[in-house]
RNA sequence: GGCCCCUUCGUCUAGCGGCCUAGGAUGCCACCCUUUCAAGGUGGAGACACGGGUUCGAGUCCCGUAGGGGCUACCA
């Protein structure tokens, strides 16, 4: 086999156009693209749509959204063309029939009659087809023919022997022979099969480097064997792991039933998931990328394009392994943490809109320092800070429940909230978050009360919430006149039920 | 069932014969910081699936077993 690197890097990403995309299939690609990325060379997109059957509408819509979103570009493909199209498999028929005819020709493939019946007759016995076309006279193929009846074109599958070949990740690997079926090539519709199209296509389209699931690995001497009746210079292969279950049980599937983390919230697992969900595309290509592969250092973060300067198909590490989504969400808000302040209030908008606010850019931009540090996801957004884009007007006072803290009564916290409210009056209209932290912690110490207590109780009297960015951020943000209003509010609602 | 691939902390991983009393990360626990929740800091529990070889020496190489995953379609 032909190992030779001595050309230009070429690989392809070729999904099968059946809707969402999986995560499973982005990663893939994400290992071809890394490679091409690495080496300076292109990356392809390819629709195999061959199975007329699974072919659903909008998939490349998709798949093209997918990557734009995760910053995958793409150098050839259907949508932005180039010199060995057309990139879509219906489109290129033709092609797949001129090869299936010279296999057969050449004696490498047969034309082969068999029914639905006689193979589920086959298949009812235990094994699969029999091979009983294989060597049938010229003269009774031209007298089936005739007759009208249906064909596929079937690979003549070496009998005895072995194949060998070299996976980049795994090694040398080496198959017997007989375990292999005479595959079918061209269907009767006329639609190539997978093993027939993506030879063809990947010779056509002159693909250096083969990087595909290892569900393909069984069929890998059958391509190897396609490979060499044609006689053409094959590519590398590497076989790459895939995702299971997070609990390990399975492959990560898009047709199983949705995962649910600790928290009750859904696993996801479409591409379109992940940005549903407020995650960052830079957080996601670091977390795909960190499975399976490494970027060494014990450096846990990094970007695409650090990681394309290392990045190696031989450094896969070859096993599957269990979707450790676990890790997404900490990187997630590691990116949050360190993101532009204008790339997280523009990102932010949107969720908030969505919610039905009205959005203010500059209190949005205002908030970003105090939010970002606790957004796990950017959608966290809308239980931390929705409150300020909210209409003020119409805030009411939260229930007790939230207005009294731990470790406190209703009492207690009515005698916070009053003693609080003159200290924060006194305070200039600019209402500095340090200021009023000074002007609180003194407060405190003087009415023997702690800190928590007083600036927790000031927290849910503002807010309207247990949790919301640090107290004086938001009194700051709110401003004197709205926080002391709802404070007061907060005093006669507490005082109500007292009395 | 047959064939193929895989196997280090719960999970993602480092390790490519001696540097390993096995490193990092996440998750978990504790403490610190502290203005809730986070973040941050410090510390802790936590793994070479098992059994045989090979070797002066094995997590690292070989074989077997077990477990996991996949293929076995006119689906990819």
């Amino acid at each position: 086999m032909n190992d030779s690197t001595d050309r230009p890097v070429r690989t392809r990403y070729a999904p099968s156009p059946t809707g969402p995309q999986h995560i499973g299939g982005i990663r893939s690609a994400l290992f071809g693209w890394l490679y091409a990325r690495r080496h300076g060379g292109q990356f392809i997109l390819r629709i195999e749509d061959t199975d007329q059957k699974r072919s659903v509408p909008g998939s490349l819509e998709q798949i093209l959204e997918a990557f734009d979103w995760l910053g995958m570009d793409i150098d050839e493909g259907p949508a932005q063309g180039g010199d060995f199209g057309p990139y879509i498999q219906s489109e290129r028929l033709p092609l797949y029939r001129k090869w299936a005819d010279w296999l057969v020709e050449r004696g490498y493939a047969y034309k082969c009659f068999a029914t639905a019946e006689e193979l589920a007759a086959m298949r009812g016995a235990g094994a699969g087809y029999d091979r009983r076309y294989r060597g049938l006279p010229a003269a009774q193929v031209a007298d089936l023919e005739a007759q009208g009846r249906l064909f596929v074109i079937r690979f003549k599958m070496p009998l005895t022997g072995k194949t060998s070949g070299q996976d980049m990740i795994r090694g040398s690997m080496s198959f017997d022979n007989s375990a292999l079926q005479d595959a079918v090539l061209l269907k009767s519709d006329g639609f190539p099969t997978y093993h027939l199209a993506h030879i063809v296509d990947d010779y056509h389209m002159q693909i250096s480097h083969v990087s595909r699931a290892v569900e393909w690995l069984p069929s890998f001497p059958l391509h190897l064997q396609i490979w060499d009746a044609f006689a053409w210079r094959k590519p590398q292969f590497a076989h790459l792991p895939v995702l299971l279950n997070p609990n390990g049980k399975g492959k990560l599937s898009k047709r199983k039933e949705r995962f649910v983390d600790g928290g009750g919230k859904a696993v996801p697992v479409l591409a379109h998931e992940f940005m549903d969900a407020g995650f960052l595309p830079a957080a996601v290509m670091n977390f795909l990328t960190n499975i399976g592969w490494n970027y060494g250092d014990n450096q846990e973060i990094f970007s695409t394009a650090q990681a394309a300067k290392r990045f190696d198909l031989k450094d896969v590490n070859p096993a599957n392994s269990a979707y450790p989504i676990a890790k997404l969400e900490w990187l997630n808000n590691q990116y949050i943490q360190t993101a532009e302040a204008d790339y997280l209030a523009r990102a932010l908008k949107p969720i908030l809109e969505e919610a039905g606010f009205n959005v203010d850019d500059d209190r949005l931009r205002q908030l970003v320092p105090s939010l970002r540090v606790r957004l796990k996801t950017l959608n966290d957004v809308l239980p931390m800070a929705g409150f300020f884009f909210a209409d003020w007007a119409s805030f009411e006072a939260p229930v007790a429940d939230i207005l009294v803290q731990r470790k406190m009564d209703r009492a207690g916290t009515v005698e916070i909230l009053r003693g609080a409210l003159p200290a924060l009056e006194q305070l200039d209209g600019d209402f500095k978050p340090d200021e009023q932290h000074a002007a609180m912690a003194a407060y405190a110490r003087n009415c023997g009360y702690k800190n928590g207590q007083v600036f927790g109780s000031l927290r849910a009297a503002v807010s309207g919430q247990k949790v919301s960015p640090p107290t004086f951020d938001t009194m700051a943000i709110l401003g004197k006149a709205e926080s002391t209003r709802r404070i007061k509010l907060a005093i006669d609602a507490l005082s109500r039920e007292l009395a």
